[in-house]
DNA sequence: ATGTGC
């Protein structure tokens, strides 16, 4: 018996040496050489069966290592097409867009999917993505903003009662704007989101839960916005009669919290798939039914209620400085995964920038800062795995829109819509985004308008360049 | 999107 022998066999790497060292022991007790020859054979094709002890378990073992990694690697393999999906305001979503989608739904853990009609390019699945996976969590498919979210209070204040300077002067006391920032101690406030005891149950948690509690209450920068508008309902909903009303509108995250643990394991996804194609890298995967996807959907699940919570305390406080209580409330999650039932399957489905939008379910999907957004109602749509845009979606990559966009362009269109802008970029400027109106339209049968909101003074954090 | 990593 030599390596010869035993390469003809098929074994690879160790299992080669371990096979020779093994046949050199029957050969010793006294086996013929077409004998071991077989009993190498039978170990290759059940390995299970040797572990126990005996000659050949050392090979066994590292044939079940070898033959774990190489399913592994088989079900890292993607689909030689994309499953089919259907898309939403198809002329205003860029090639790019539809290329990530692609290779989403090629995805061997993919089974369903759909592109809003907001749909841009995005890290790993595109901002607009919704993709259903059967026992799957993909941190890039909820995004690097865990839980990222929109809030509005109907506050009972006449819209003329607050004028724009109280309005900034209640943004600038009451909001935090800004990568990094917190609320100064002494006035920071309380959550029951950071009295759970999940913060507990993973170390990854707790040591995050210092950053999450003095960040609690705070916007963050991007395209976070705390503004007050008017709401205008056309007939009666909300609980509220049809007419105008002063309401508060904000779009938050889970702030460094939520970044930390969408980094931590989408770090883990990747390296459990060395072999992932290397287009879909950034949509790595977890197996719900994993210890690694345990942890992450217990952590996807409490960003997203820090999130809210976010906005709760934003809202508490502004309601709280004009001495009212707000009236109708309205919020939705646009970055985060849920089990739904798809086509009979339980399914995860990932919405990144997406609206929640089953039958009847309330939603927000804002426009700019200076357009209008709306208070929509779910209709539904299961070919949207019930989902919508969840806003309007960029035009202009923050780059392009520095480099192309005029300042005073920015300023005029401002102006002529009333807006009183703190903060904001040049990246950030309405005509870095998609007219609402337009995404609106596309999506008439995913979504019932409510009310609309337009937008009077507006934070938001200090851009790369002013407007 | 985040205060990180280039």
């Amino acid at each position: 018996m030599n390596g010869k022998h035993i390469s003809k066999l098929g074994f690879e790497k160790k299992a080669i040496k371990l096979a020779l060292d093994a046949a050199h022991t029957r050969e010793d007790a006294g086996v013929s050489s077409a004998e071991i020859l077989q009993e190498l054979q039978a170990v290759q094709a059940d390995p299970a069966a040797y572990l126990r002890g005996g000659v050949y378990a050392d090979l066994a073992a590292e044939l079940s290592t070898q033959q774990g990694v190489k399913r592994a690697q088989q079900a890292a393999d993607l689909r030689p097409s994309a499953l089919p999906y259907r898309v939403w305001g198809e002329d205003l979503i860029d090639p790019g867009a539809h290329a990530q989608m692609d290779v989403a739904m090629r995805l061997p853990v993919s089974r369903a999917g759909a592109l809003m009609p907001d749909a841009h390019v995005g890290y790993g699945l595109p901002i607009g993505g919704v993709l259903a996976t059967e026992n799957a969590v993909i941190p890039y498919g909820v995004g690097v903003d865990i839980g990222c979210s929109m809030m509005l209070s109907v506050l009972p204040v006449h819209p003329d009662e607050l004028g724009t300077d109280e309005a900034k002067t209640l943004l600038m006391k009451h909001t935090r704007f800004g990568a990094g920032v917190a609320f100064e101690k002494r006035d920071r406030l309380d959550h029951a989101v950071l009295h759970e005891d999940t913060w507990k149950e993973q170390p990854l948690l707790k040591h995050l839960h210092p950053k999450a509690t003095e960040q609690i209450g705070t916007s963050g920068s991007g395209n976070h916005f705390v503004e007050f508008g008017t709401l205008t309902l056309h007939q009666p909903d909300l609980d509220l009669e049809a007419g105008t009303y002063l309401a508060v509108l904000s779009h938050s995250g889970s702030r460094g919290f939520g970044a930390q643990v969408a980094g931590h394991f989408t770090a883990l996804a990747q390296k459990r798939w060395p072999t992932l194609d290397r287009a879909a890298q950034k949509l790595a995967w977890l197996p719900l039914d994993s210890h690694e996807g345990q942890a992450y959907w217990q952590a996807m699940n409490l960003a997203g209620r820090y999130a809210l919570a976010n906005h709760d305390l934003i809202h508490r406080r502004l309601a709280r400085a004009l001495n009212v209580t707000p009236g109708a409330q309205v919020s939705n999650s646009h970055n985060l995964a849920w089990k739904q039932r798809v086509n009979g399957e339980e399914l995860i489905v990932h919405r990144k920038g997406a609206t929640p939008a089953e039958a009847g379910r309330l939603g927000l999907i804002p426009g700019s800062m200076a357009d209008p957004g709306y208070v929509v109602r779910g209709r539904g749509n299961a070919q949207a795995l019930d989902s919508a845009s969840h806003g309007a979606g960029r035009q202009l990559g923050r780059k392009a829109a520095a480099n192309t966009l005029a300042k005073k362009d920015v300023q005029a269109y401002l102006k002529d819509k009333g807006i009183t802008l703190i903060g904001g970029g040049i990246d950030e400027a309405p005509q870095a985004y998609k007219r609402i109106q337009d995404v609106m339209a596309r999506q008439d049968d995913l979504i019932d308008i409510v009310a609309e909101f337009r937008p009077r003074v507006v934070r938001m954090d200090t851009g790369s360049e002013d407007v």
